[in-house]
DNA sequence: CGATTGTTGTCAGCTTGATGTCAGCTTGCT
DNA sequence: AGCAAGCTGACATCAAGCTGACAACAATCG
């Protein structure tokens, strides 16, 4: 599998290439935007992982561009910008998944495995759960076909619950992915969001299990643990 | 389905090309017009996108012998000139529809499923959802045969919500859609035509669904979410 | 040419929905 | 029982979105 990271964050770039190396990718790596946009003009590449912030030439141009020539290959875009308007704009011109940083590298790796399967199967980036499905390209969750109507939160929420499915996942984490760097946040903010999701998915038999000290994880109601 | 494909900018030739194979198509190419216009003398296609900027004989010309010749294949025009000049040419010239470089990928698949779909049926260009049909060719909007009194806006924003439609479409693609390099528009103004355009279809049980931070997507009334 | 009509962007004030906080309650562990 | 963790209804706040009113402009008609 041959990957594209367009990342100009020395630090970011080593780690990310040396991980996707190890996990037996071959990787490229450009570090501006101009660079990657010209290799993309003429190599071909199962999947990119693409910083906005870029010198020269900026990510979403990049994007534009590749997406301009009718180039399909699957984009997750990085961004350190929190807010839906970056995001919206990214999804717009064509990327197909989106990743928040400061990410986890497991994450992101889940997120490229799933879309390189989405490459190969012609879908959207998808992640499932029983007759749960999270579209990542935008952002909805479907049961047996319906989509959800949640909010920004709850869809957020969802989304770190079922790419843990069945792991629990602790507070602490859950308010990290939920919060940038300058929001705040108190643990009960945590305990209403999931409360309110709850409510929604137990209508599905769908259930958000308490573990008490250490998390939530998600279960459906048959499967009892 | 057979589609001939003529183009002669390399890049845009080449993903076409690889994506409408990808959609199962069987694509042929020619990068001039001459070699275009000739293979065109005896092979027969279900549809032909055509640029209208190629070397040797350019689209207008290929697309005025093959229609000299009695040829009735629907023809997509692309061209880079953003002016409504060629766009009109093109179409008094017998071209069926028309996309204005730079588009989406998602849109020229959309339009040429349409012109195929024409074909077959006898009628002109159409995109269908539910009982409302929109008509590419004179630009026109019915709603179960009867003509709906739309402004230039109201169309342009009803061609886009119907092209993506069940598919949300944020403000910031509506204001691309509608506002041309020069003109600037607030997105209040989006809010303002979704409006109006809301209240005029709104008597025939057509719903244009807010999802609050994202976008509008079309809807008919019974289709609960 | 002036009047009428229709289109369309802007604005302001209002409505709606999302979301954090809080308080008081429930649950589960020891 | 007693305590801490967690739950949830109620409320407050804020941002997103809606829409009536108006103004600028263009097209049409007498």
């Amino acid at each position: 599998m041959r990957l594209l990271l367009v990342e100009d964050d020395l630090i970011l770039k080593d780690g990310l290439e040396r991980a996707f190396s190890k996990s037996g990718y071959a990787v490229d790596v450009m570090s501006d935007g101009d660079s990657a946009n010209k290799l993309l003009t003429y190599q071909e590449y199962d999947v990119i992982v693409l910083d906005l912030g870029l010198p020269k030439l900026d990510g979403f141009e990049v994007l534009k561009r590749l997406r301009a020539r009718g180039n399909k290959t699957p984009v997750l875009i990085l961004t350190a910008l929190e807010d839906t308007r970056n995001r919206v704009k990214g999804l717009d011109l064509g990327a197909d998944d989106y990743l928040t940083k400061p990410f986890e590298l497991d994450e992101l790796e889940a997120r490229v495995r799933a879309l390189i399967r989405r490459g190969i199967s012609g879908g959207s980036a998808k992640i499932t759960f029983g007759d749960l499905v999270f579209d990542t390209s935008n952002r909805q969750c479907l049961f047996q076909n319906v989509p959800l109507s949640l909010s920004q939160r709850e869809v957020a929420l969802m989304e770190l619950l079922m790419l843990k499915a069945t792991k629990v996942v602790s507070k602490a984490k859950i308010l990290e992915h939920l919060c940038s760097w300058d929001e705040e946040m108190s643990e009960n903010a945590v305990e209403v969001n999931i409360s309110r999701l709850r409510k929604k998915l137990n209508v599905f038999g769908i259930e958000i299990r308490t573990i008490r000290g250490l998390g939530y994880l998600l279960a459906s109601l048959e499967n009892k643990v």
